[in-house]
DNA sequence: TTAGTTTTGAAACAATCGCTCCAAAATGGA
DNA sequence: TCCATTTTGGAGCGATTGTTTCAAAACTAA
């Protein structure tokens, strides 16, 4: 019944999250979120309420399109071990255009310490599932005789993840590339 | 000559500071900067031209007075490896009302990506030199027999510092603080 | 075709942004 | 004491912020 969208969510969600992931939350504007989504504020406001709880969506969006699939393709692969690196491995690799990005979960957690609980609350579910998922894959891989026994994966995925999120600190802010490499033999040099 | 100024200006930037530190540098108003350094918009732009200006002073005053002293107290120390922990230590233990605001390089490295180069470079020498700071603590340390000769300073200072970026994310985001002697007993494994 | 419902696009809202302007205040030198 | 010079506080600048409003457009059901 009635007049239908004319746009596709998942695209404008797309669009969104690239603009907040790139410049910030505070520093995009509704003009600037107007003209990647190609749509107009009316549209905008009818479909997402307001700018805020479009980043919400934007945030969960985020969540299972590039860090879920992330988490699927690499953490839950047969060889647990090798998947560990090359999650590491992906989120270094992405092409340079999002490279320099680095990632909008750590992203908000620097920005937007003091804003709404919703977001925040959002945002450590999210760490969380990232930590889990680490978690499991360390499990397999002890279980696998991968790693030691003595290892504890509990304590090895939080420094892992401490690790991933000063390694996106680091994406975001130096060009260079230099220092992939090294980093990989670092996050590799942990796994044992 | 002529009327003096009527503020200490390492007063005025220690609270432009906090509030940059805390809030972040776009959601600083101007407003919000007269109210905590207690003087009006005529007199910041009179003494430091401009909101960015004023950002770059706060910049350097941060370098020197939080991260300069830390270096100076626990990386030239004479214990070089105890030095390290206890830098780290540090960066972990200040008092509640600042500890959760993180490091204001790794915010400004994540949320002014894309402002002016002055900034950024700014940014990136300061982080420079903290690595540099750690490099030659891990080298005083191996030469004093603290550490093994195999371990190469410049790669593992690097590593450090990801895990400080990776901690001052989590530590501005998670205000649960039972992680932080875990995270001190990884640090002090990697320091072999 | 028509009536009913929702989306769209553009104009404009009040509030706030960084910043400028300038008279009044405060000093040292003559 | 009066002049020259600089700082101060506050009013207000134009631009931009997130958001609202609403007529026109686009569809379905009858």
């Amino acid at each position: 019944m009635v007049r239908p969208l004319e746009f596709e969510e998942d695209t404008v969600l797309s669009s969104a999250m690239l603009c907040f992931w790139k410049q910030g939350y505070a520093a995009t504007s509704m003009r600037d979120l107007e003209r990647e989504t190609k749509l107009s504020t009316g549209s905008i406001y009818n479909s997402f309420g307001s700018k805020d709880q479009l980043f919400e969506r934007v945030l969960d969006f985020y969540v299972t399109k590039v860090i879920g699939r992330r988490i699927g393709k690499f953490l839950e692969s047969d060889n647990p071990r090798e998947g560990i690196l090359e999650f590491f491995a992906d989120s270094m690799n992405s092409s340079a255009d999002i490279r320099e990005m680095g990632c909008l979960l750590v992203n908000t957690a620097i920005e937007m310490n003091n804003h709404t609980p919703v977001v925040l609350e959002k945002n450590l579910l999210a760490q969380n599932k990232v930590e889990k998922a680490l978690q499991k894959a360390i499990s397999r891989a002890i279980e696998a005789g991968q790693m030691s026994q003595k290892t504890d994966p509990v304590n090895l995925a939080q420094n892992l993840q401490m690790v991933l999120s000063g390694l996106l600190v680091k994406i975001r802010s130096d060009k260079d590339t230099s220092w992939h490499p090294q980093t990989l033999n670092f996050v590799s040099s942990l796994l044992v």
